[in-house]
DNA sequence: TTCCAGGCGTATC
DNA sequence: GATACGCATGGA
């Protein structure tokens, strides 16, 4: 980690990095450019970031609190440079990740993920990011599990959710009981982790697979919405290649940006 | 006005 | 197991 302390901000070189690609292209909805600066939420935890020369600044934030949260958040440890050049065997994806070279996979809480995703299923991402902010202002800040099992829709009609606010209380009361457990569904196999979370009402395939791949690092985690359905049936008519398969779900990032922003 | 968005539950066969 | 349809909301 090639980082140094600066008054109150961390100072920080990063190769594979770009701010823009990695915290605008559809895997986390609570970060907000305002001019060169983008500043965001995960959690109770909240941060200004630039990119100034050769380093990333982390503004007014404590040395302890980069180690210990923000370098797991943001993947740090994590080669995407040798990630890059496993996938550079494959003809769309070199092209995917030459132009969206900058992309690290978010290391998210669960439950914030799942969440998430529940809100993103049949909606665009400027309307994700609205719900997801109204929630976090009507509750102060994520909600709990706890505090999502107590809602009821009627409290929730703040958020102009439509019908994803059941699935939401739903999810609160699972996870809160402790029906579904996020910390057992993130060390087991995955098909076991598929079929729990799916427990939930409004976790269907899609955003079962986005909680594991965000919210647990589950890198073999492959979310299929319209956009990889696209480059599913005209680049990957075979099927996707199977010797990647322990990284597809970042390869499926990669290729999710690049068809989005890049044709 | 109609179509679409990081889908899913339900009904029906 | 596959397919069809409704669903809340708001921007294009």
């Amino acid at each position: 980690m090639d980082y140094l302390v600066k008054g109150n901000d961390i100072y920080l070189k990063q190769d594979d990095f770009d701010l823009e690609q990695t915290l605008d292209c559809g895997q986390a909805f609570r970060w907000e450019k305002d001019g060169d600066k983008f500043f965001g939420k995960a959690l109770d935890k909240s941060l200004t970031i630039y990119s100034k020369n050769d380093y990333f600044v982390f503004e007014n934030t404590k040395e302890k609190d980069f180690i210990d949260f923000w370098v797991n958040y943001f993947d740090l440890e994590t080669d995407y440079g040798e990630l890059k050049e496993l996938f550079s065997c494959d003809k769309t994806l070199s092209k995917a990740c030459e132009f969206a070279w900058g992309i690290r996979i978010l290391k998210q809480d669960s439950f914030e993920a799942l969440c998430s995703f529940i809100i993103s299923q049949n909606n665009n991402i400027p309307r994700i990011k609205g719900i997801i902010s109204r929630m976090c202002e009507l509750f102060g800040h994520f909600p709990t599990p706890k505090q999502l099992s107590e809602a009821d829709e009627n409290m929730l009609s703040p958020l102009r959710a439509g019908f994803r606010s059941k699935y939401l209380i739903d999810c609160g009361k699972k996870v809160f009981s402790g029906e579904i457990k996020l910390e057992e569904i993130k060390t087991s196999e995955i098909v076991d982790s598929r079929k729990n979370l799916m427990k939930i009402k409004g976790v269907g395939p899609k955003v079962a697979e986005c909680a594991l791949l965000y919210g647990m690092y589950k890198t073999e985690a492959f979310p299929v919405d319209v956009w990889i359905k696209r480059v599913l049936s005209e680049y990957y008519p075979e099927g996707f290649p199977q010797e990647l398969y322990k990284y597809q779900g970042i390869a499926q990032q990669y290729l999710f940006h690049y068809i989005r922003k890049g044709l």
